[in-house]
DNA sequence: TAGGATTTGTGCGTATGTATT
DNA sequence: TAATACATACGCACAAATCCT
């Protein structure tokens, strides 16, 4: 376990004053843990996850691990089979063809429905996500450009006050970002890098003066060239490998 | 148990020859069974749900109970308190004031994304709709009408081939759906049955030529006049009542 | 084909939390 | 304030399903 999971499990108490975390509050870190393990791909696709190993690892029984990986069994990050085990969902271009314009869509509608203004505090974030970007460019590292891609993506569904739509946006966005990770080989991963910081200098640009709903605009406008590189890759990919 | 979950409970086996539901199968029928009972309001808003009654009922142990009752937390149809109880939610129009921008721009999408033709099998279970529908007008009936228009959202949702999409639409659906039944007294039952009526036969002209874009748009316009009127005849039901 | 090893699903007793008396 | 009643959360043992030998 790492020194951020611990952090993330013990925490500090939400709801209760020095209490010990409620049910809803371990299980809400649990589900975090794992699922940030999934979409950094500390746990790769196709792995098992077995209940006995995290109940042992997270001293708990199988009972509340369970209650966490059908949880993300719902939310398409693992497939539970019975008699084999639990493993972790390998998404493909295919899934991606059908989540993308859904995320394009709501990308400008999370500047749209109720816009929350953003705070000096919050443009020191995402600055400072700039300058950890600046930093992987010189030591590349995957789990990093994971963590700053999940990073910024909370800022920017941070500016709609409207729960269910950043709800959905959530649940796409941990559907889908594995697979940026997945096809980083055939990326030029300079490219990714340099068009991840100037997505957020862009957006960090609009919100200076205010401006919501271009966020939604340069975002949406981000996530489709995104979308286009990937499958760009992918077909010279396949094209030098010799497959049709 | 009525007749018709005792159908639903039963059913044919899925994905195995005569080899009795798996546990998959089992879990979903109990689901939306008791899905469909929030959904009517024969589990009206309030009602505490008891894990073991509704084991009892189902013959089987709390465990399999306890699954499904997450999940429709998740959703938003139910509330787990530990010690308390489990019960059903009561969306008010503060949730609706954010999910229903949400639904308008979901609707106009299910006639752009992968839109699926219609077949003459699909535009005749709507005819039946209607049928339905003009039957009602004649003897008001709560669960008959929560039904019906159930049964036509998902026609209507059958249009596009998105899957998340569906996905998405269907949940935000069972989460409002419910309040418009809520609302019937001190709606004008008549202006709802007509406007529904109206809907369908807009939505079949549209199917019967094809156009599926045309499909999103009325679906569209329909939920908007339907939030309209909620919030209009709210207003007017608290004036009355000598409510600022 | 059969049987054992391993996995998730289920049943049930107990621990823990809440409200009431 | 303490005790009681009753709800969900948890842990554990066993059943059912699958794979491999």
């Amino acid at each position: 376990m790492s020194f951020l999971d611990a952090a993330l499990i013990e925490g500090q108490p939400e709801a209760s004053e020095r209490a010990g975390p409620s049910a809803r509050e371990r299980s809400d870190r649990l589900y975090k843990i794992i699922r940030d393990r999934i979409c950094t791909l500390e746990y790769p696709p196709g792995m098992r996850l077995s209940e006995e190993e995290l109940a042992a690892e997270f001293k708990v029984s199988r009972t509340p691990v369970r209650r966490v990986l059908t949880r993300l069994e719902t939310e398409g990050l693992v497939e539970i089979h019975h008699g084999i085990g639990t493993i972790v969902t390998d998404p493909d271009l295919d899934t991606l063809a059908q989540v993308y314009p859904l995320r394009l869509e709501l990308a400008a509608l999370l500047g749209k429905l109720s816009p929350q203004p953003r705070t000096g505090a919050d443009l020191d974030r995402i600055r400072a996500l700039v300058q950890r970007c600046d930093a992987l460019a010189f030591a590349p590292d995957q789990q990093e450009f994971a963590r700053l891609n999940m990073a910024f993506f909370f800022e920017v569904t941070a500016i709609s006050g409207n729960q269910p739509l950043r709800e959905i946006s959530e649940r796409l966005y941990f559907q889908t970002s594995r697979i940026v990770l997945r096809l980083l080989p055939v990326l030029n991963l300079g490219e990714e890098i340099a068009s991840f910081r100037s997505e957020m200098l862009d957006v960090l640009k609009a919100m200076e003066i205010g401006d919501l709903e271009a966020v939604g605009h340069i975002r949406r406008a981000h996530i489709s060239m995104s979308f286009t590189r990937m499958v760009l890759h992918s077909r010279q990919a396949r094209e030098r490998s010799g497959r049709p």
